[in-house]
DNA sequence: CTGAAAGCGCTAACAA
DNA sequence: TTGTTAGCGCTTTCAG
């Protein structure tokens, strides 16, 4: 025999016992011994009893593969993350990570990571899906005009978003990109601030424009114009943060610009830096807010004031949500969680000049 | 038909053809079929170019799961990363991860990212195992004692740490700790510094002892005498480095240390904002160098100075180490990638006093 | 309530 | 060089 027909006679773990082995064992068809492993409630209470029992003490364990094989499926997950500029390295995305990752795990899901690198966006979906080497897929970052939504539609395979989409039927999760960029600017405006330019983020995503229709409520809501000269592109990394204030140093400088609204929070932690390398204390010369909360702007003194999403809710919902459909709902769902501001002390009132 | 028998006819997911009905087009044997698939010799090229041309064609596909099952392998690798009080949100994993995830998708592997949360160390492993959910692990943080060793052995599956184990006979890959360390304490050392202190890492960790052990070899070499009076408690997380701070702060103020060497660059930052809040300036009054090189330490200002190890190749390397493994290579692998110092920034002479 | 049997789609002896 | 034949281990009709 090659199985252990004694419980514990081998390792634990050498050639364990398959469910054919077990089913005879126990006296019943493999069919039975699957059902009642499965929980189906048509086998008989006491044939359950037994079988589970023998199950225990011969330490059977189903074989996923197997099991994937039979049920046409295969328990991966694709987990696809922004090409560049954004890396998978962002704080951001190890957050938003340990969300997904965790709520998959629970499910007794795998994750596959591709690495877009050098493949186009669409080139990874194909060939997720050709292969059939996953039940759904999570993506992120969408775009004004994204080329992906009608690939995976004509796929048939299950995806959500992280970030809203402009495609009304596709489901997505996203923090309150909009209402919390005008909450940040008005709190900076009640600290007095009336000069307050705004990084943008990545160009043709959503998010970017969201959150500059974010920048131009809050500035309604103050009762001020929207001022080009103080609209600075950005791409969401830190370099673009840096990047943008060295080139308009000279109007904060100038005193045209008391306070910086960053489209999130690595751009902020560039900026921060660009105003260190040029002398500018923050906060005391120039307020500097954030977006996005994640951990890594505590590290920062002081910490980075910052509309923080709750980016490992995010992640755990958007796998949430993936699950829903794979599991056959069929209704689109589009989540907004709330945002909040934490840390005030990277801001304060406008210096007096 | 449930399949295209002329190509382009339906969508190019649908349904997309199996390979018994690619051989049934060729005029084939699916066994032949797979062999010129599989770029076996034994088909005459004629045959080859045939069938690769008629897979084309009919846009095949091979289904994951099932060849799977049939070569007794899963195609994923279980990545484990550190128990509390670390998590998969330093930012240090993250870099890692970038490195491991890159390697096994090149070669089509699948990552399992099991929660360990709740679980002890072994449980997940023996779950891991037992469900053959996976051909290989990856672990990271060997402990002196490490129960993990002797399960995975008897397991018979091959895996490879991050970090160097005590034990002899098992593969892993890891930056030097003992020398970078030692390193770090010498350029401190070179700066005037005399009175440098060390905040340790989580106890029971080969790398807490290995680093420790590089902070004595740079003493030595600056032929100074341990003081254990300068040998702070901590556990690699940036609350760990900011209460070592806390709790020895009168030493600081005393001047009776000058520069701080820590285990790592979380606790280094920690221990920055710990002496922020002191009012205490890095470097000015205090010195503080770090250990990992992870890319938020030039998020502070001033940048970190830092003992940096190449985060993202340890990656790499470990993957491609597990792959070799799982390859069949039977030889342990035990691989030091160097490090450096880098950032000279958050480190200067010691005040004079 | 249980069992027999037919797959899932691919691989790998073993023959021819 | 190619085909035949068994599986891999589990699920799921379809009968009984």
């Amino acid at each position: 025999m090659a199985y252990p027909n004694r419980p514990g006679k081998n390792s634990k773990f050498k050639g364990s016992i398959t469910m054919a082995e077990l089913a005879k064992e126990c006296g019943y068809s493999k069919a039975t011994v699957s059902r009642a492993l499965a929980g189906d409630p048509r086998v008989k209470p006491e044939t359950r009893e037994l079988i589970l029992e023998m199950a225990e003490r011969f330490n059977y364990r189903p074989h996923a593969v197997a099991s994937n094989l039979a049920r046409r499926r295969t328990k991966t997950i694709g987990l696809l993350f922004p090409s560049a500029p954004r890396t998978i390295a962002d704080p951001f995305f190890l957050e938003y990570l340990q969300g997904v990752s965790e709520t998959l795990f629970e499910q007794g899901f795998s994750l596959l990571i591709p690495q877009a690198r050098q493949q186009g966006l669409t080139e990874t979906i194909e060939e997720l899906v050709a292969h059939r080497r996953v039940d759904g897929i999570i993506l992120t970052e969408p775009r004004l005009e994204d080329e992906r939504i009608a690939l995976l539609k004509e796929s048939n395979v299950p995806f959500v978003f992280l970030g809203s989409t402009v495609d009304p039927d596709v489901s997505w999760v996203d923090g309150d990109n909009r209402g919390g960029i005008c909450q940040g600017v008005q709190a900076l405006g009640a600290l007095g601030h009336r000069r307050i330019a705004v990084i943008l983020g990545e160009e043709g995503l959503v998010s970017t424009e969201k959150r500059f229709l974010g920048y131009q409520d809050g500035l309604a809501a103050l009762g001020l114009e929207l001022d080009w000269n103080l609209v600075w592109p950005g791409d969401f990394t830190r370099q673009g943060g840096y990047q943008a204030v060295v080139r308009h140093l000279d109007q904060i400088e100038g005193g045209e610009v008391t306070a910086i609204m960053a489209s999130n929070d690595l751009m902020a932690i560039g900026a921060i830096q660009a105003l260190h390398e040029a002398g500018l204390g923050v906060p005391q010369e120039v307020s500097v807010l954030g977006f996005d909360g994640i951990e890594v702007g505590n590290f920062l003194w002081p910490p980075l004031t910052t509309v923080q999403q709750p980016v490992y809710l995010l992640g755990r919902e958007v796998a949430r949500v993936l699950l829903g459909l794979i599991a056959g709902e069929k209704e689109t769902v589009q989540r907004i969680l709330p945002v909040r501001i934490v840390n005030a002390q990277s801001t304060v009132g406008p210096a007096p000049c």
